[in-house]
DNA sequence: GAATCCACTGAAAGCGTTGTCAATGAGTGG
DNA sequence: CCACTCATTGACAACGCTTTCAGTGGATTC
């Protein structure tokens, strides 16, 4: 059997309130018996039952992560952020993903349901599900992560998806002197898609460009999908200031691959740019333009706003915004920096 | 305050004890009763405390996972393939990663000791933590994954190094012809890199081929690294039939990189070939042969185990052992199929 | 009609902690 | 020497749930 508080203050010859003192308020017993305690702790190798303590405290040091797809660098770097501030601050990590949009809602449900955490971090970045949480009518600390919508209640942590379109249509527009450019988004339910799309037209109406429906695609985030969609048309895309904006750097390179294939010339026939600045961005050639969403920040930033929360419940909410960041490649044909070729990888920073 | 189980039978009229039953055993109580609680529970938004409960059940349906560091897509995959897992067999996941070799330690101990699983996959890669797991006495089961090096007492999963390393050596030697072969892996402290490099003498020896001690290097998997270093030493590398054997995808890139820059063409004047099948494999030109480690079974079949132990805590321990594919693409100069020119990505698996 | 059985329900005993409160005894100032 | 403080410790009541055991009536059997 486990061994129990008791089976300890029985062997050290003092009662289970000492005990218990000795594990959380050491100061308060004296050294002699201290010392007592921690020997037949050790010696029975005793360690406290979290479910009995958490009865009493309630709190597990347990956060939870809902993810909206495990899949993919991108959540991988916000698990990782995540769990990184999450053992520095002393606390465990409870990680669950939904195996589709639909599946979020009983995921959610399921968590705050059955499981034991202290308060939890949300990334739902399908619209159909609407918002989850809010369904649930709970009193356990949420911080939403980009893609549920801020709603102002809730801590909340974005990516200014804003900032880090525009500085990229910017540039295509400005420095690169784009005259056409095509976007080439996710599903239309995926609100980063949306976000992006959106500040496409505004930059392309700002700047007097035509943006015409049939320049606009929605696919699905996915390499092969993009390739083959690509194949096709990619001579047609092709011209001199044309460019494709793709909403992730999966889709860029399977742009900048069939436009290869064609003997399209990347950049200087049909430049690609791409979202997410992924691992993969610096291996294409030309190495991709792209925008670097700072993925394990906002996990570890996430994780940070709940503590917060977690010490002090009645702060009103934070909203953080995370800016992207232009990381400047050749796959937009912008102007190579004087000096020595770049090596492979290399990266200017805007 | 919270609504306790006590709430839900005053409201229905009924005893503690009646709530509890439907809420665990619904075919014991009376349909009529039962409905007036079912209600009372809806009305309340009533949700069982879990430590209370877990205190009597003495489990929580979690499942830890810890892991030697969370980055990179190989990990990513290993957490995907669990998570799926765990979420199939009504389970929760916690998951943790060491900062780095020395902390294994201290982390498993936090989490045997401060958290509530019910079982634990546990994954050291690196060597000198040595077996951190046997230091600390539980009767917790565990799991033992891929580096973690079986001892026989606990379940495990490893993947079989010898066979993938095996695959791709002779695939070079036999298929390709090459004469000689160059080794590069990650530190000596790491397991993976030790086996793979073991079977790379191995079959060296066994084909008569020259295996020099200056032929065999080991860096620390990263591109960087891999890149600089190689970047000097490409131009001696190349020859016919020559080749190197990375001990991962990422140094393999590099040494792509890195030869293509310096106008040593690959496969023709120096193959390379890679470890792990990562989403980059597919994304170097030209594509690179590796070895695809089926990350997400890996993790998918530790959860699996876990479980099988928990229904069933005596049987003998269960050693899976998963067999990696041969991803036979364009860097090793294997003779191109008939056929079509293969869309990029394409793969002949062997 | 008494004895059983059955379906259903309630009372109460834990589960292993923490925290409150009181008790003990030694030391202190008057 | 007394009232008082202080440091230290133990008893015991929660915490919210599951489960065992013992009713309670009505139906069934002899």
């Amino acid at each position: 059997m486990r061994v129990s508080i008791g089976d300890v203050a029985r062997r050290a010859g003092v009662s289970i309130s000492t005990v218990s003192r000795v594990i959380n308020r050491r100061e308060l017993v004296n050294a002699e018996t201290r010392q007592r305690v921690d020997q037949a702790i050790a010696e029975l190798g005793y360690r406290p039952n979290m479910f009995a303590r958490g009865l009493m405290l309630r709190k597990s040091d347990m956060l939870g992560l809902a993810l909206p797809d495990v899949h993919g660098e991108f959540y991988s770097e916000v698990i990782r952020g995540a769990n990184a501030k999450a053992r520095e601050l002393g606390y465990h990590l409870v990680i669950s993903s939904t195996n589709g949009p639909e599946d979020a809602q009983t995921l959610l449900e399921d968590l705050l349901r059955r499981s034991i955490v202290d308060g939890m971090a949300i990334m739902v970045s399908e619209q159909p599900g609407g918002r989850p949480w809010e369904q649930i009518e709970t009193r356990l600390p949420l911080v939403l992560l980009d893609g549920a919508v801020e709603d102002g209640e809730h801590d909340s942590v974005v990516i200014d998806q804003r900032a880090g379109a525009q500085a990229l249509m910017r540039h295509l527009i400005r420095r690169c002197g784009m005259k056409r450019i095509l976007f080439m988004g996710g599903l239309t339910t995926n609100v980063d898609t949306m976000a992006r799309r959106q500040v496409y037209e505004e930059v392309m109406r700002a700047a007097d460009l035509p943006v015409s429906p049939e320049d606009v695609y929605h696919l699905d985030f996915q390499y092969e999908t993009a390739y083959a969609f690509a194949r096709d048309r990619v001579k047609g895309w092709a011209g001199s200031r044309h460019c494709v904006f793709a909403a992730n750097d999966e889709m860029a390179c399977a742009v900048i691959d069939a436009a290869t294939e064609a003997r399209v010339r990347v950049p200087q026939d049909l430049a690609v740019v791409g979202f997410d600045d992924t691992r993969i961005a610096r291996m294409t050639r030309p190495p991709l333009t792209t925008v670097r969403v700072p993925m394990s920040t906002m996990g570890a930033t996430a994780i940070e706003l709940l503590c917060k929360r977690l010490a002090d419940p009645d702060q009103p909410p934070t909203h953080v915004s995370l800016t992207p960041q232009l990381m400047v490649r050749e796959s937009c044909g912008a102007a190579q920096q004087a000096g020595a070729k770049p090596a492979p990888g290399d990266t200017h920073v805007a």
